[in-house]
RNA sequence: GCUCGAGUGGCGGAAUUGGUAGACGCGCUGGACUUAAAAUCCAGUAGAAAGAAAUUUCUGUAUGGGUUCAAGUCCCAUCUCGAGUACCA
């Protein structure tokens, strides 16, 4: 009987659909176990090898664990929402629900054929109405909810109205809008409900105010700060200016400290723990106010560092600050708009691109010192950033190279404020080894004691006092975009209304047009019938009915991390239609035991998340405030492009020649490809004469083909000598394993190359390599179910782990994959020689017990150390080791079957089921290894020790056990390392070493 | 610039966390089977030297130093590469 893995692995992939295997029970007697990857968005491109990497990863983890008699929730879901299923919707002129119901089913075909774990019947789609529903009553309870940083977190906002009305806002300690104005009581209660309204959307956790935003025109949407790499939006990679829009905001500054402190809690990779303390930013120090000559206001800076307060020269604000205007004074008025307007028409990419090139401009103002009282000049630049801080600084050019800059290119005094620091060609901003001088009466103290008493020396004239600064900015929550949550929102005399819970789910309309525009009109705008209002059982216009009145609606939508936020939670009870899950199910199942996914989501998803799920403890829905105990990156699998040369000017299809070249463009009517080695050669200038001969050859012969006199005369030896020519992707499925082009194949693959010529190497045509991300533009994308019609898909499963450690990048390359596609054919063998099963009962070998132990122990440490590629070469050595006893028994087949069968399910399941066994393999225990045999195996004597008297004697090889022993006890070395302790164990290797366990 | 992480054969990568470096796989070389190829199986494969051979001896984990009986592993310095981040006051 052939090892059929095709015919083998459907069967199973049925057997486990239809008999639920691994639907999990939201109550059990085993302890709970929760598996998640980060659920994939279904894109138009279907999934590579690559996508699949963390999926294998964690159903071998969760296969074990149900082995190890854990109650295991693995679910799988769609993140269907958001701006890449709107974009392939765009791109191929369907609409958005069509394109994303036809990509999850390709997602779902492609997962299938893998043989994973999911339990099914959980799956969640963050663009299902009963998904999305609650994601529109999470924001409810956010919009009535504002952060007490007494209590230390969110409390409703009916609280804050009971203060309020009894004694004002004066003790409220509450994170909130920095405007905010302090009032009580009475003046409270004689605000209009408007006035009120406005004041209480300072304190709410999601609030809508008018902000400057990253707007993307070619998305015709806003983005939030993660979305934005390098200036450009992360998705397409187009340009992104800011802009004042009305918006919705997530007050998620509120849960800086606590997003920080809870990275303690939480066993993630410490990369990713650092880029979320990075993007955080917490940063010690002082907020100072200067008073401004002549004017009531107040410029409010921060600084971490007050100690150099006597150094300031001058002080800059972003042009944006809204000081400027105010305080700017006649003479300087016009440079200084010049200014602000050359700064706002500039977009983030260009200001990021320049910043070496200093610029500001004068207002004309001063502040005043509040200790020497000395006038300050006040000056703009565009190197204060509004949206840090308070978008304004106290420049102390002596200890910042950014002010010290700026002070030489305007020529304002650097003041030396440091004890024997020469600051004549950069500023000094160490902090640790700082004396200061020339300071008043913080001369002569240090970093840490001077910005001690300058703050003490603050509060006392009420102009600073300490604080903690972060740069982690409210994330903006709505977009101009159709594919995403309708807000649960209407408008009434211009204030947002929180529309009913009762009548949730706010179900995304039908629109004819739902492409993005230019201006940030959203979409939804264009819908004629959508809101549904249960009460009157009616369907409205563009409006809704409450009750008696009509309101317009929010017409934005929420971004694509609004609805990955939370589902991890919803997994745990996934159809409940009251809740959005179960009081129950959320205290059984808690938390995730083991996240897996890419590290790209560490500063968006990953901290969103984190936000949501703490706000949702603080409210009391879910018992933890970490949704994720243990995260694991997995590592991108990269693609192997390659290239083909194509000489310069062969193709019709060509550019323009480059300068001297003579361009023979047009003249031919196919292609003249080179070998790789060739085209290095050629590059080198090192061609031998036969092959140029030969391009010659065929280039005169197309010459003549196409009927043109280009042979004589015209084109000279030397001409082709200078020609260049352009690598090419070409698709890696026309490239065997030896990086040999299939000639025929690639002819074939586009009506062009049809005639195409090649210059062969050795009779082959070489392409050129190189690793590159795997992308369908660069035609490297290997598909997992050709994988898997090829090879299976336990092949598949085995050689992506076997490629490397789960967490590092590394490049695919089928070539290997015959290594393991030979572990399994072994295996196979091992039962079935011939054409039916050969098992025996016999008693295992002490030998063969200790392949068997060794593979049990082995696998169950890197299973649980998430070394998963060296599990693969434990099994290889098994299988070899046990061909070569012969061995066939079945007491060390049934357990060998259990440990292999998280990496290869299918097989094992086929030869579980050929012994005899009724039940799926999954159902088993996973068998506990025997000590005994371990220690015969191992190399030393006992195969493990935890003392610390460890050293090398040199010994003869030939002694016996006893003599070592005795050598070993008297030899001087020893004598000297036990200093007269009884060595509880002595561990020999053969030849030299030798462990003395004390 | 800053913050992490990593440098081991022709390649992907192992190494009980301080204890025989190079497991396992790919590739390569030789052999068996075959008319031949593919497939399969067997053997060899860090480098150098010696030997008819079994085998032996050196040298080797980016570079230079250090700690230790013992270093790929720990410490210091240097170089190289990768990832993230960037006017953060």
């Amino acid at each position: 009987m052939r090892y059929n893995y095709n015919e083998i692995e459907a069967k199973w992939q049925k057997y486990w659909a239809e008999k639920q295997t691994f639907k999990a029970e939201n109550n059990s007697d085993k302890p709970k176990f929760y598996v998640l990857d980060m659920f994939p968005y279904p894109s138009g491109a279907g999934l590579h090898v690559g996508h699949p990497l963390g999926y294998i990863a964690s159903d071998i983890y969760a296969r074990y664990k149900r082995l190890k008699g854990f109650n295991v929730l693995h679910p799988q879901g769609y993140d269907s929402f958001g701006l890449p299923a709107e974009q392939y919707a765009i791109q191929t002129g369907q609409h958005p629900a069509i394109t994303t119901e036809e990509n999850i089913k390709t997602y779902r075909r492609q997962l299938d054929k893998i043989g994973f774990s999911f339990d099914w019947s959980r799956e969640v789609r963050t663009s299902n109405s009963d998904y999305y529903k609650w994601t529109q009553w999470i924001f409810i309870q956010l919009y009535n909810s504002y952060y007490c940083k007494d209590a230390n977190q969110a409390r409703p906002v009916s609280e804050l109205n009971e203060v309020f009305n009894i004694e004002g806002n004066f003790r409220i300690n509450a994170a909130c809008d920095d405007d905010v104005i302090l009032f009580d009581a009475p003046q409270w209660k004689s605000f209009s409900k408007k006035e009120q309204q406005i004041i209480l959307a300072k304190y709410r956790l999601t609030y809508l105010s008018e902000s400057e935003v990253n707007w993307c025109p070619a998305l015709g949407t806003v983005l939030a700060n993660d979305e934005i790499v390098n200036g450009v939006s992360e998705r397409g990679g187009h340009p992104v200016v800011r802009k004042k829009m009305m918006q919705w905001s997530m007050r998620i500054s509120a849960y800086a400290q606590r997003l920080l402190d809870g990275l303690q809690t939480i066993d993630w990779p410490q990369p990713l723990k650092d880029s979320q303390t990075n993007w955080i930013g917490r940063s010690e120090g002082a907020s100072v106010v200067f008073q401004i000559n002549g004017h009531a206001e107040m410029i409010e800076v921060f600084t971490t560092r007050p100690d150099t307060i006597f150094g300031v020269s001058f002080m800059t604000l972003a042009p944006e600050h809204e000081l400027v205007s105010k305080i700017t004074t006649e003479e300087y008025q016009q440079k200084v708009q010049e200014y602000i307007q050359k700064t706002a028409g500039r977009s983030e990419r260009e200001r990021m691109a320049d910043v070496k090139t200093i610029s500001g401009e004068f207002t004309g103002a001063y502040a005043i010192h509040p200790f020497t009282e000395k006038l300050i000049p006040i000056w703009i630049g565009d190197y204060v950033l509004a949206s840090y801080g308070t978008g304004a600084v106290m420049s102390v050019p002596c200890g910042d190279q950014r002010d010290y800059d700026f002070a030489k290119h305007f020529n304002l005094p650097i003041p030396n404020i440091f004890v024997n620091v020469d600051i004549s060609e950069e500023a000094f901003s160490d902090k640790e080894n700082t004396i200061i001088a020339n300071s008043d009466f913080i001369n002569g103290l240090n970093y840490k004691k001077a910005t001690q008493k300058i703050i003490e020396a603050l509060e006392i004239k009420n102009q600073g006092k300490r604080k903690i600064n972060f740069r982690l900015r409210d994330a903006v929550f709505s977009r101009q975009r159709y594919w995403g949550e309708p807000f649960p929102v209407f408008y009434k005399d211009e204030i947002p209304q929180m529309i009913d819970e009762k009548h949730l789910p706010i179900i995304l309309p039908e629109v004819e047009n739902y492409l993005p525009t230019e201006d940030g009109r959203p979409p939804l705008g264009n819908a004629t019938h959508w809101a549904w209002c249960t009460k009157t059982n009616s369907v409205v216009s563009n409006e809704l009915i409450n009750n008696t009145t009509i309101f317009p609606l929010e017409l934005n939508t929420m971004p694509g991390w609004a609805g990955s936020s939370w589902y991890f939670n919803r997994y745990m009870d996934a159809h409940n239609s009251t809740e959005f899950a179960s009081k129950e199910a959320l205290n059984y199942w808690k938390e995730v035991d083991l996240y897996i996914g890419g590290a790209e989501h560490a500063t968006g998803h990953l901290l969103y998340a984190r936000f949501w799920q703490k706000f949702l403890f603080d409210l009391g829905y879910v018992p933890v405030d970490e949704f994720a105990k243990k995260l694991i990156n997995q590592g991108m699998i990269l693609g192997m492009s390659a290239f083909v040369y194509r000489i310069f000017g062969t193709s019709p299809m060509t550019g323009t020649a480059p300068e001297n070249v003579k361009p023979i463009r047009g003249i031919f009517t196919t292609d003249i490809f080179v070998s790789k080695n060739i085209a290095d050669k050629i590059e080198e200038g090192k061609l031998d004469f036969e092959t140029e001969k030969e391009i010659l050859r065929l280039v005169n012969l197309q010459a003549n083909l196409a009927n043109n006199k280009l042979i004589e005369g015209e084109s000279t030896y030397g001409d082709y000598l200078s020609f260049d020519f352009t690598p090419l992707h070409v698709d890696v499925s026309l490239v065997n394993a030896s990086d040999e082009l299939i000639i025929e194949a690639f002819k074939n693959s586009r009506e062009e190359y049809k005639n195409a010529e090649f210059i062969l190497e050795n009779d082959k045509y070489i392409v050129s390599r190189e690793v590159e991300k795997m992308s369908k533009s660069k035609y490297n994308v290997v598909n997992p179910d050709e994988i898997c019609e090829q090879h299976g898909a336990d092949s598949l499963r085995l050689f992506e782990m076997f490629l490397g450690p789960l967490e590092q990048a590394k490049p695919w390359n089928t070539a290997g994959i015959t290594g393991v596609d030979g572990f399994l054919k072994k295996l196979w063998k091992l039962y079935i020689p011939n054409e039916t099963l050969e098992i025996s009962d016999e008693t295992p070998s002490a030998d063969e017990f200790k392949t068997l132990h060794k593979t049990i122990k082995k696998v169950e440490e890197d299973i649980e150390n998430f070394s998963f590629n060296t599990s693969v070469s434990t099994f290889m050595i098994a299988v070899n080791e046990l061909t070569a006893l012969k061995c066939n028994k079945r007491a060390i087949l049934e357990p060998l079957l259990i440990v292999i069968s998280p990496y290869a399910p299918h097989i094992s399941e086929e030869l579980w089921s050929l012994l005899g066994h009724n039940e799926s393999i999954s159902k088993a225990v996973f068998p506990i290894f025997d000590a005994k045999y371990l220690v015969e195996s191992s190399k030393m004597y006992p195969i493990s020790f935890n003392g610390k008297m460890k050293f090398t004697l040199e010994l003869p090889l030939d002694l016996s056990k006893d003599e070592i022993q005795n050598r070993v006890m008297n030899h001087p070395k020893t004598i000297k390392n036990i200093e007269g302790k009884t060595p509880k164990n002595i561990i020999i290797v053969p030849g030299k070493i030798v462990n003395i366990v004390v």
